[in-house]
DNA sequence: AGAATGTCATTGCATTTGCAACGATGTCAA
DNA sequence: TTGACATCGTTGCAAATGCAATGACATTCT
């Protein structure tokens, strides 16, 4: 016979439910550019981080979006190979590397943020007053250095 | 010059937010059991779901887990080669497969399952009164069709 | 019954991914 | 200064992944 198996609640689990929500959303989102651009879920967090954020070298996104830094490297190739974004090295620390859209690039982004924004109220809309509670929450997960 | 760029807020984009959150909540909860029983995360998950879900062909499990089936499969086999569970055929419907936890791999998960439950309670800790907020807004997301 | 269509699990194949190792650069202490 | 150590980005390589196609079985419709 099979050894009995402690009580679990499977359907409840949090990492589980999570991993679900997440690649849900993500792949609908990826669908809005994927067809329309070519560009995956990958190339579009590189774009996206160069196109806002402040610091762009490969290391700072993989920090902040929490991708392993070869992937990061290698969505910043496909898309400079694309003509998406250029590479030029840090002034100030010659191991960096500067990510900067090309004009191309920056239409490119300027297309596809209003159907992520869209798409972000679309999902805002379904989740009504659960949004502000999840984004609490995401933020306790991100934020927490201990999990 | 480049084009103008759309206001857009990143830090907060939820998509996003998710994905680093679950990321980072999945990678910690594998550290826990891939160094000391081998398991990968896929693995985990179709092992989890033979063991306390009630259908589990590789169909239900892809639906359930949404997890590619090609993935649910080769996890299977994986799992199948190390003896943890094996495969029949259904009795009902022959395109069926069943996967049923050997011995060995009920032992496996009795012993992995507490960890995961440790786990998730440390979240729960952490997360305080969010807990039952994210676990409101994850069904939400999850069920909803139209996303 | 038989043909057409649908579903399940697997395999082939190209791509993506993660980890370790590497060269180049930077930092810090003796 | 110089040598030891850390950090950044890339590459090699093996493993994992996703998609299309396939074969086996089910279901449906006439």
């Amino acid at each position: 016979m099979t050894a009995t198996l402690p009580e679990f609640d499977l359907d409840g689990y949090l990492p589980y439910r999570l991993a679900v929500a997440s690649e849900k959303v993500s792949k609908a989102l990826a669908g809005q550019y994927r067809d329309r651009y070519g560009i995956s879920i990958a190339e579009w967090r590189v774009l996206v981080n160069v196109g806002y954020a402040k610091d762009q070298s490969i290391r700072d996104i993989e920090s902040r979006v929490s991708m392993d830094k070869t992937k990061v490297s290698r969505a910043a190739s496909r898309l400079e190979a694309a003509g998406y974004l250029t590479k030029t090295m840090d002034d100030g620390d010659r191991r960096l590397l500067k990510l900067t859209l090309t004009p191309k690039g920056a239409s490119l982004l300027a297309e596809i943020v209003p159907l992520a924004q869209a798409y972000q109220e679309a999902v805002r809309a379904i989740l009504g007053p659960h949004y502000d509670a999840l984004q609490s929450a995401l933020e306790c997960l991100i934020e927490e250095p201990q999990i």
